[in-house]
DNA sequence: CGCTAAGTACTAAATAATTAGTAGCCATGA
DNA sequence: TCATGGCTACTAATTATTTAGTACTTAGCG
């Protein structure tokens, strides 16, 4: 038997990276965002967005006219999970292969590289 | 219609690691090494690594007996090519914010931080 | 020589993920 | 009033992923 995805799967980030956004949103709000980008129908916008709503990322309030979406967890939070799991998986849970290879492969420019080395040293000292 | 996963699945990275752990292997070679940690059972071993030549990760060759599989890529540009997908995905393209992340939320021992410093310090001159 | 074990090819099947259609409900404007 | 448009609930269908069974082949052993 497969097992379910433990984190956000693609389409579904998607989505709530919109409502993350947009702060709180309709069915409408995120379909018409996401058309921008790509062909979607409006009704596959609300099937994800009831996949999110029982899978707890998403809290459903009755609006004005349709139902009202808002984030059920901060985004920072989200996503932090998304990266551990990304990390358990490809590199069995050492984040410092992974550091590397941002470091060495993508392209840093001189002020994001000094922001890192000042977050570094931060880190160190409130150790 | 959904589309296929650019990179390696779940499954499939993990065949890979241990193919490129041991340089080269026969089914059952990663058959017994995959049972040491879960039930699994070898024609399914035997399908996902078929999977993977068909893919480009593998390479099939004749051997004395059973097939004989060896990386067709080797294991650091698989794995920076997932960092990449990774990022885009998750967050646009950007590196800053994941490193971020993982400096700050990840643990990181003093070695691997003063590493880090020297590798980033180090990109910053050969640039 | 016939059996057995290892290996392979082919097939199958279940679940997750993604996408979307249809029918029905309800408020609002003509 | 009643048609229309927006919304929701329910259903459906396709593809990817994962897992594994069955039947066939072949080499070597007793």
């Amino acid at each position: 038997m497969r097992k379910r995805q433990p984190t956000l799967t693609t389409q579904e980030l998607a989505i709530m990276k919109v409502v993350w956004r947009l702060g709180t949103a309709t069915v409408r709000d995120v379909y018409e965002d996401l058309l921008a980008t790509r062909r979607i129908a409006y009704t596959t916008v609300m099937t994800m967005m009831n996949i999110l709503e029982t899978k707890g990322y998403l809290k459903k309030e009755t609006g004005e006219r349709a139902f009202r979406y808002r984030p059920a967890r901060p985004e920072r939070a989200v996503l932090g999970s998304m990266v551990r799991e990304f990390v358990n998986r490809v590199f069995d849970g050492a984040s410092q292969p992974l550091l590397l290879h941002l470091v060495n492969d993508e392209r840093l420019t001189g002020t994001e590289r000094a922001e890192l080395l000042r977050l570094i040293k931060q880190a160190k000292e409130t150790e």
